[in-house]
Formats: structure tokens, C-alpha cells, sequence
DNA sequence: CTTAGGG
DNA sequence: CCCTAAG
């Protein structure tokens, strides 16, 4: 690829706003902003994502209804994370909007769009070689196509008719689709959607890469307990081995799944593991990347992170919320961006004691409990031409510094005695990995089901009723803490998903039924559940192994309906029992097994290592 | 603060 | 999930 045309390129775009004479070397990331008065970039609210939601769909719409909503502008960022910057200097000038340049497409919906396309275009002639590729050149063709598909005549190609498109097409591209191992089961790959995941997929020992998309969906659904229609391999490939092995620290391909574990990757099994993951492996991997191709410096930080409405960041800076970045004397090889945590919040007490927030949509408003932790940056304020003082922070946007409004995420006001769950939101809980100076790096997994129409909507890529988007924004909201603080009623519910299940059953094989505060410390990092919560589920997943095992097909328990409980696999029930079992008998004599790899866990079916 | 249990 | 008693 081209490495050297993409400024050139840039700055034709904003020319003639053809990117599509481009499309070789431009895979981008976008996003939707705001260009305030002075010049600064907001991002875009939900409100104004919804009004050019139709863009990301058919990009090749003139975009003149863009003046219906003033200041707002469409920017781009390529994949060095380079922004266009629009006047940044002169925050008075406005951009020309006929200037627009771009698309916004961190949503889900982009992506999903993005795989979509991929998939439909076929590229016949790239298709087989990506797929050799190193991920993140694989990442980049990826969107070259989605560009390149710009300018085909068929921009009209709409979802459901890609959709169509796929599953002749997609089998027939598929150069990876091998016969499946054993173990699963015919069953696994109906087209039609059972109403319960196929946990057979994952049960027998699988490469992933011999999957075809839609056993890997089915893998998925079996993972995270929910549908996916992403069609893309490679992602699926890693959602799924994120899933299982609790991290972000996967590779795109060569995982091995066993029993739900991920046993392998491929050329790397000797090397010793940190929860199932092969880090100096990756490492070396990473610097390898980066030698060899700069942009791929950004492909370890997950697809989640980068789809997930961050501004990329390329250059840190002072202000730069402390990522983790491991390997640090290499220059941050890896940085992990440490996800943004905010909550919608009530409308109420926020305008009384806070005016300033007004200025950056309802959604702005939403405040995020777990700020508290620790403020990105020293927030300032800023004067817009309105004369309307509201804060900022300053951000990296591909490498401009440029200021997005600063949330206060911490409640102000007393605690709300009636908290009304007020705003659809979707917690896409991505996998946030936190790497800790003990290895000890395990990422809470980005799933969580619907619950009560008033509870958080799930709204996925999958899902394509784009009447519910939750806009660009909804998407910074993906985070961690779904708690309200005190006085704020409840948690909310989220449904434990199936790879949490693993990780508790693991913890409690690992460090013993009771330890919940380590199991919490040591398998639930970064994630809201805690040691209570683990408890809880554990106790609970006793009860269930020991009614669902014995009662087996017997009538079906009225919550077994239920959308938002995630079927319990036998075999994992199967296991808890053991283990509560072998609790109870050991006693207090458990001896935790620490250092267990994957040594303890990946025992076939029955047997869990200690019998 | 962490656990254990009941609600 | 929440709440609380107990250590």
C-alpha cells in the first residue's frame, strides 16, 4: 500500500471531496463532529448523528442537507490518525460546508457496515491474500474496500441487499472454510436463529480459523450469549477469543477453542501464558508490526477501542488520559486506551447546578459516576461565540490537539431518590484490557444484554434498526460502571454473560469458592461486578447446576424463556457443581492453584483438574 | 473492607 | 441485586 499518498490525498479530499480516487490508501476512521464557533471540535451528539446517520449508509449522497444543521461538519481522519483539521488555529473561521469531508463511522452501524461491504464487494482478486495478511494490514484493506466500494456505481447497495449477497458470496470467498472438527455439531450452523446458542460450537476442540462466518457467529452467540451479524472473520475470530480468554491479548487468528477455552494459537503454544494469553508472543509480534508497517501500531488496541468512538489518539500528549501502555521504554508500543467511563444521568439536577453542560446535548449531560477516579485532564473552560463559557479538555485528535467538551461525570447535587432510567444507552463495554505491572490482564467483556425496555438497549452492529442508533456518543459511553451511586435505586441488571460465567468458574477454581474479593480482584478487573456480585452468581449457578443437572429435560423453568438469561452450557454447570462439591469437602483446605495457565482448566468436559 | 446469607 | 450482620 501506498504508504506515502495518504496526506497528499487528505488534502485532496477536502478539495473536491472526492475520496474516492483515493480509496487505495485511505482506510479511515471516522467520525462525527461538531465544529463549535471558535472552531473547536465537539463530537457530534446523538441528535446530530441521527441526522446524518443516512450519510453512513450511502455515503455517496452530496451532503447538502447539511446545512440544515448548521456547524455541523464531517471530518476525517485517516489511518495514521492524521485529522483534516479544519481551521483549527483560526477558531473563527467556520469550514466551508461544501467542504465536507467525511464520514463518521465509529458507530457500530458503521462497522457493521464496513464488514458488509467488505463482504459484498468480494474483491476477488485481494480476497484470498488478506486473509494471509498481517491483522492490520488485513484491518486496512478492510477499509480500503469499504472506500473502494465508494465508488462503484452500486453505492445504493443497501444493507439487507449485501446481506443477501453474503451467503452465496461469502462461502465462496471463504478461503479459510475448512470441514468442521468434530465436535460440532450440525445443529450449530442453522441458518435459522434457535432462540438458544449453540454452545456445541465451542465445545469440542475448534480452530477458529476452520469456522465459517456463520459458525463463527454462532461461536459468538455462544460466547457473549447474543447474536452478531458482523460478518467479518477476523473480527469474530477475536471477539470470540476476547470472550474466552477475558482479554484483548489475542491474535487474529490460529486460536484453538476447547471447551470454551481458547487452548491454543497456533505457533505459539509453548509459550508460557498469562491467563491463556501469549503476551511475549504478541509483543514480539507488535514490534514486528511496527517495524515492518507504522500503522499497525494501532491494531493491538482492539477493534472495540478504536470503533468505539475515542478519538484516536497517535500522539500523546501532556493531557493524555494515563494510558496503559505497556513496554513503555519502547515508545508506547502498546497503548490501551483507558476506556471512557460515563452514565447517563438524570436531566434534572443537572441544570440547576450545572449550565455549562447544556451546550453538549442531553447526551453530553450524561455523567459518569466512575469519573470520579480520576479526571482525563485538568478541565478549562472555554468561550464559545455565544459568549457560553463551558468546559473542555484538551484532546489528541490524530495528532492536533483540539478540545472536546469535558464531562463531569461526578454527580453533583444530592443523590437522586428516584432515579428514572431515562435514556437508551448502550454500554458497549468493549473490551477494555488493563494491563498491570503482575501480567494480571484480563478484559471485561463488551456484552450485555437488553433488559426491561427501560434498562440499557442493547443495540449492536447487529441490529440494524438504526431508529434506535444511539449516535456516535452513546458509543463514549462505553464503559465499565453501570452502577449508580448511592441513593441512585439500583445497579443496573446486566445479564451475566457466558464468558463471565467462565471467569468466575475459573476463579473459584483457582483461588476457591469464598476468595471473592481476589477472584474479583484477579478475574473481574475493571469490571463492575463485584466480590458481592460474584458471590451472588456463584450461589446462584450452584442452584442451577444442581436443579438444571438434575431435572435435566424435565419442564422447562419458566425463566428459561427468558431473552435475557443466558443459557448456562451443561458442561459449565456440570463444573460448578464439581467445584461447589469439592469446595464443600475440601473446606477450608482449598488450596488455590495459582499459576494454573490453562493447566486446570482446560480439562475435558467432566473433570475439573482436581478430581 | 470482605463474607455469608436472607430478602 | 440489595441489605445487613459479623469478623
Amino acid at each position: 500500500m501506498e504508504v506515502g499518498g495518504s496526506q497528499d490525498d487528505l488534502e485532496n479530499k477536502s478539495d473536491d471531496n472526492d475520496f474516492n480516487k483515493n480509496r487505495s490508501s485511505d482506510p479511515v476512521v471516522y467520525q462525527l463532529v461538531r465544529v463549535e464557533g471558535d472552531g473547536t471540535l465537539v463530537p457530534a451528539t446523538e441528535d446530530e448523528f441521527l441526522q446524518f446517520e443516512h450519510f453512513l449508509h450511502d455515503e455517496k449522497v452530496d451532503l447538502p442537507s447539511i446545512d440544515d444543521v448548521p456547524h455541523v461538519e464531517k471530518y476525517f481522519t485517516n489511518d495514521r490518525f492524521t485529522l483534516k483539521k479544519p481551521n483549527f488555529e483560526e477558531g473563527s473561521s467556520k469550514l466551508d460546508t461544501t467542504d465536507v469531508q467525511v464520514h463518521t463511522l465509529d458507530a457500530d452501524l458503521a462497522e457493521d457496515r464496513l464488514h458488509t461491504l467488505d463482504d459484498s464487494i468480494g474483491l476477488p482478486s485481494n480476497r484470498s491474500a488478506v486473509h494471509d495478511q498481517q491483522p492490520d494490514k488485513l484491518n486496512t484493506e478492510q477499509v480500503g474496500n469499504n472506500i473502494a466500494q465508494q465508488d462503484n456505481a452500486s453505492t445504493e447497495t443497501t444493507k439487507s441487499t449485501v446481506l443477501n449477497d453474503l451467503s452465496s458470496e461469502k462461502e465462496k470467498a471463504d478461503a479459510c472454510s475448512k470441514p468442521l472438527n468434530d465436535a460440532s455439531t450440525g445443529t450449530s450452523v442453522s441458518g435459522v436463529t434457535s432462540s438458544v446458542p449453540d454452545f456445541s460450537i465451542l465445545r469440542g476442540e475448534v480452530c477458529l480459523d476452520d469456522l465459517t462466518i456463520r459458525e463463527l457467529q454462532e461461536a459468538f452467540r455462544a460466547t457473549f450469549g447474543r447474536q452478531t451479524t458482523v460478518k467479518d472473520k477476523l473480527w469474530l475470530k477475536r471477539r470470540i477469543a476476547m470472550g474466552l480468554t477475558n482479554s484483548c491479548d489475542v491474535p487474529s487468528s490460529g486460536c484453538v477453542v476447547k471447551d470454551y477455552k481458547v487452548i491454543g494459537m497456533d505457533a505459539k503454544q509453548e509459550i508460557p501464558t498469562v491467563g491463556g494469553i501469549h503476551k511475549m508472543e504478541l509483543e514480539a509480534t507488535l514490534v514486528r508490526n511496527q517495524i515492518m508497517n507504522p500503522r499497525s501500531s494501532f491494531f493491538y488496541q482492539g477493534e472495540e477501542q478504536q470503533r468505539s468512538s475515542k478519538w484516536l489518539k497517535r500522539v500523546p500528549t501532556d493531557n493524555d488520559e494515563p494510558q496503559v501502555a505497556v513496554f513503555t521504554g519502547q515508545g508506547a508500543i502498546k497503548r490501551i486506551r483507558k476506556p471512557t467511563k460515563r452514565y447517563i444521568e438524570e436531566l434534572s439536577d443537572a441544570e440547576t447546578h450545572d449550565s455549562t453542560r447544556r451546550l453538549s446535548s442531553p447526551v453530553n449531560r450524561a455523567v459518569n459516576d466512575e469519573v470520579l477516579l480520576r479526571p482525563r485532564a485538568t478541565p478549562f473552560h472555554e468561550v464559545d461565540s455565544l459568549n457560553t463559557t463551558y468546559t473542555t479538555r484538551e484532546d489528541t485528535l490524530g495528532g492536533c490537539s483540539i478540545h472536546v467538551p469535558y464531562v463531569s461525570r461526578m454527580r453533583r447535587g444530592r443523590p437522586r431518590s428516584n432515579f428514572i432510567p431515562l435514556l437508551d444507552l448502550k454500554p458497549s463495554v468493549e473490551c477494555t484490557e488493563v494491563h498491570t505491572a503482575d501480567g494480571v490482564n484480563l478484559g471485561k467483556d463488551g456484552e450485555q444484554r437488553n433488559h426491561k425496555n427501560t434498562e440499557w438497549k442493547r443495540e449492536d452492529t447487529e441490529t440494524a434498526s438504526n431508529k434506535e442508533v444511539q449516535g456516535l456518543l452513546a458509543k463514549d459511553f462505553s464503559d465499565v460502571n453501570p452502577k449508580i451511586k448511592r441513593g441512585g435505586k439500583r445497579k443496573h441488571h446486566r445479564a451475566w454473560t457466558l464468558s463471565e460465567v467462565l471467569k468466575l468458574v475459573d476463579g473459584v477454581d483457582r483461588y476457591g469458592a469464598g476468595k471473592w474479593s481476589e477472584i474479583r480482584r484477579l478475574s473481574f478487573p475493571c469490571s463492575y461486578r463485584t466480590s458481592v456480585d460474584l458471590k451472588d452468581k456463584w450461589r446462584n449457578l450452584i442452584r442451577a447446576s444442581q436443579s438444571q443437572l438434575s431435572t435435566e429435560n424435565d419442564v422447562v423453568c419458566p425463566r428459561k424463556n427468558n431473552p435475557s438469561t443466558i443459557p448456562i452450557p451443561p458442561s459449565i454447570l456440570l463444573r460448578v457443581k464439581e467445584l461447589a462439591a469439592m469446595q464443600r469437602h475440601a473446606g477450608d483446605s482449598t488450596v488455590p492453584i495459582k499459576f494454573s495457565g490453562q493447566s486446570t482448566r482446560v480439562v475435558h468436559g467432566k473433570v475439573s483438574g482436581f478430581l
